[in-house]
DNA sequence: CGGCCCTGCAAGTGATTACTTGCTTGCACT
DNA sequence: AGTGCAAGCAAGTAATCACTTGCAGGGCCG
């Protein structure tokens, strides 16, 4: 691992942990095991030095996807809350920190982040559902979207800062929340479906 | 108001949108109106202000309470949730920052905040709903608590960062959470009851 | 061997930080 | 009038901050 690379994680760490004004170019230097000096030699400045850590922190992006036409709602929309929330988990001290300093360092933060990108695939998969009869209930697919998701992000959030409100385990309770969600959306949680599944009229070809 | 309180809330805006590092004694000062020499003679040091600062704007609490008997779930729950979110969002920015500063600052939260008093109140409201017969679903109360308020902190916190995802306005989207989240838990959002409410067996006095 | 780039070391700069000391002013109560 | 208290002002201290300059070593490629 060369020098440039080992500052940016170090770079990130430190920031997710301390702070755009906690994170000083001494301790990530010394969190990379480099001269401080190094640090302003690749990027010039601190602030370019936290905003190129954090955008590469939070762009590698392997993540999981709901297929385009639902098959199986249940074990679908399992697998990818728990992915979900595995990837909030692990970035949870990250999120938190841009959350707090997003108002005074927003070039920080890109504005397209995974979070909307995941938002909107689970808005097309709940209009999926609706049109492949998988549900009769009326609801706002953007606002199920937030409800589903909001769940996730706090319990990823709160879980380790308040452990006494979570009694079981994360990924018990992410099946909690998505046979409360598909329920709750009118989308019987066995695997019965109700007429055959039919492709969407509008093709959403990229 | 005394120099003391301007100092207090002061304060407690100051680090709200600056965090431990960024709210210098030199700028409480300033936004208190106050030399800053007076800080250090009330508080001593900058931690203890921005401890008795941060309680006191968080103690403050005229809450909303849910009924010990449910009567008509859906009403009580959309008044609860609306003023929980109100509440939330009022202090957006505060609770943003304890939450990427509690890590390094573990004093100035105090642990029992109303978060986990309302998801206590809530759990038992919702152990109240099924033995009524509000509802013959079955979910575990503390992870369908952890549902609902997810949702609503989620929103609360997210919603001005990312607003293209909240189409709807914050009331509106309550409504929709709490609609879901009564199917969810096998709970008609009609006013119909299935039985005749009965008293607890354990009565929970205080 | 000779240049070239990367990196480290020593030292220092001006700005900002929390916090202190000494002194003065205004107000309330007696 | 006198006494105490709350608050302001001026000035300063040691520490830390981001960032700079000058110089030296060490590996790579011709």
């Amino acid at each position: 691992m060369d020098a440039r690379t080992r500052i940016l994680t170090a770079a990130a760490e430190v920031f997710a942990e301390m702070g755009f004004r906690g994170a000083t170019t001494r301790r990530i230097a010394q969190q990379a095991e480099v001269n401080e000096i190094t640090l302003f030699r690749h990027f010039g400045s601190k602030e370019r030095l936290l905003r190129e850590a954090v955008q590469a922190a939070s762009t590698r992006y392997g993540g999981a996807t709901l297929p385009e036409v639902p098959k199986h709602p249940p074990l679908e929309l399992l697998v990818w809350s728990r992915e979900q929330m595995a990837r909030l988990r692990e970035r949870s001290g990250l999120i938190r920190t841009c959350m707090a300093e997003v108002a005074e360092h927003p070039k920080l933060v890109q504005p397209g982040s995974h979070t909307s990108f995941a938002a909107t695939q689970l808005t097309r998969y709940l209009e999926a559902l609706t049109e492949n009869g998988f549900t009769k209930a009326r609801f706002q697919p953007a606002s199920a979207t937030q409800m589903l998701m909001g769940a996730l992000f706090a319990d990823a959030m709160g879980r380790d800062m308040m452990p006494d409100l979570y009694p079981n385990d994360p990924d018990d309770a992410v099946g909690e929340y998505v046979e409360l969600f598909l329920r709750g959306i009118g989308c019987d949680t066995g695997p019965r479906r109700r007429t055959t599944p039919k492709v969407r009229a509008k093709s959403r070809a990229k």
